[in-house]
DNA sequence: ACCTGAACACCGTTCAAGT
DNA sequence: ACCTGAACACCGTTCAAGT
C-alpha cells in the first residue's frame, strides 16, 4: 500500500542516494541470509531493505531463485581451497571443516549448493582442485565420484544442522524425553542404548550442544574418507 | 471467495459425506505427497481436496507442519526392516537400498526424516533394531553413531535427488554445458576429468540419468559401509 | 464437536507507466 | 535505463459464529 521509504518524500532515494545496482542487491541479500538464513527472507524484505520497490530486484538481478544462487556463489566463494600438495586427506579435512565454518554462517546455503553443485562458479573452482588432488592420489577415473561423496557427506550433514537450528529449536528436548521414556525398556534395547549415549552429554546446555554436533561432523568427515580410502587399498 | 465445493449447495458434504477425520485428512496429505512432493501443496489445496474450509485441517490434526509430521510418519512406516540376524552389512544395504524406494516415492519425507530423526514414531521403531543389530556386530558404544552415520549418508543423498527433482529439471543441462566448456581446457584439468565422466553417460536418456543415480547412492552405502567397517578392523 | 465464512498479514511475480 | 505504483493470484493461520 505505501511506498518503501517511510517519511515518503517520494523522490527520496532517486535525488539522495547512488541508485541500486545488482552488487548492492547480492550484498543486502547476504546480510539477510547471515541473519536468518536463506529461505528467511523475502524478495519485498530484501527491496525493502534496500528502500526500493520489489520490481527493481527483477530488473537489476532477476527472480527470487537468482538472487539466491548469487549469495550461494558469494558464500561459497568464502570458503578457503587448501594447498595444492597438502595429502589428499588433509587436503579434504581442510575444505571439508573450513567449509562447515563458512556455510553455517549462512544456513540454507550447504543446502543449494549440494543441490546445484558446479553450477556456481565458486564451487566449479573448488571442484576443479579437488579432483585432481584426487586424481593425483591415485583415484584415477573413480576422482569424480570420490569427489562427490566426500562433498556430500560433509555438505549435507551441514544443510541437516542448518534445518535443524531453523525448524526445530526444541527438537532436543522432544527427542530427549521420547528416548528416555524407552531408557531401561527390556523391549526396545537398541533404544535404551541411545538413551544412554544421548543423555550421557548435557543436552541442555547450548555449548555441549555444539561440541556434539561437531564431534559428530567430524566423525562423519573422517569415516567418509575412510570410506574412499579403501578404494586406495588404503588399510592403515 | 468462493466455498470450497464447485456446485456449492452448501451442505453437500455434511449431509452426503461421512465427517472429515484425521485419518482422512493425513490420507489425502499423502497422495498430494506422493503427487508433487512434501512441499507441494498448500493446506488450502488439501482442504479443497477433501471439499472442506481451511480451519478444519487445524480442528483434526493442526498446522502444516503437523500434518508434514503425519505424513513422514506414514511413509517411513512403509519401509520395511530387514531380519534381525543377517549379517550388519547386509542388513543395511538391505534398509538403505529398500528406504530409498520408499522415500523417493514421496519426495520430501527423507530430508524431514532426517531433520527429525526418531521423533517420528517409526523411525524410532527402525533406529531400535538398527542399533542393535550393530551392538550385535561389535560397535559397543559407537553403535549409536554408526547409526546416525550410515542412515544420514543414505537418506539424505535421497533427501538431494528429491530436490533436483523438484527445482531444477534442467540443471543437468546447465551442469553438462558449464563442463563442457572446460573441457580439454589445460587451466583447469580437474574439471576436465570431471567433464569426461559426465558426458560419458547418456545425459540426455532419463532412464540413464535415473542409472546413473541408483549408482552413486550404491556407491555412497557401500562407501559409508566401507568407512563405519573399519572401526570393527573389518580389513577385507 | 464439527464446520462455515471471512478476515489478517503475508508471499513471488508482473503489468503499465512514469522520468 | 531505472524506478514507481498497483495489481494478480496465491500463502498459513485465526477469529467469530453457526449447527
Amino acid at each position: 500500500m505505501t511506498g518503501p521509504t517511510e517519511p515518503r518524500t517520494r523522490s527520496r532515494r532517486s535525488v539522495e542516494r547512488p541508485p541500486v545496482t545488482a552488487a548492492m542487491i547480492v550484498e543486502a541479500a547476504t546480510a539477510l541470509t547471515a541473519e536468518g538464513g536463506l529461505e528467511g527472507w523475502s524478495t519485498r524484505q530484501l527491496a525493502g531493505e534496500l528502500e526500493v520497490w520489489p520490481r527493481v530486484i527483477y530488473h537489476h538481478v532477476g527472480d527470487r531463485d537468482a538472487v539466491a544462487d548469487a549469495v550461494a556463489d558469494r558464500v561459497v566463494g568464502r570458503i578457503r581451497v587448501p594447498e595444492p600438495g597438502l595429502p589428499w586427506r588433509q587436503w579434504f579435512e581442510e575444505l571439508l571443516l573450513g567449509g562447515r565454518e563458512v556455510l553455517r554462517g549462512y544456513r540454507g546455503v550447504a543446502r543449494r549448493l549440494v543441490r546445484t553443485g558446479p553450477i556456481l562458479p565458486s564451487a566449479l573452482a573448488i571442484m576443479d582442485r579437488g579432483v585432481l588432488v584426487l586424481r593425483d592420489a591415485g583415484f584415477a577415473d573413480g576422482a569424480t565420484a570420490a569427489y562427490r561423496y566426500l562433498t556430500n557427506s560433509a555438505y549435507l550433514l551441514v544443510a541437516v544442522e542448518d534445518d535443524r537450528a531453523e525448524h526445530l529449536p526444541d527438537a532436543r528436548a522432544r527427542l530427549a524425553v521420547t528416548l528416555a521414556a524407552h531408557r531401561d525398556d527390556p523391549e526396545h534395547s537398541g533404544l535404551a542404548e541411545v538413551g544412554r549415549a544421548v543423555m550421557g552429554r548435557g543436552a541442555d546446555d547450548p555449548g555441549a550442544i555444539r561440541a556434539v554436533e561437531e564431534e559428530f561432523y567430524a566423525y562423519t568427515v573422517a569415516r567418509s574418507l575412510d570410506g574412499v580410502g579403501m578404494l586406495l587399498g588404503d588399510r592403515a
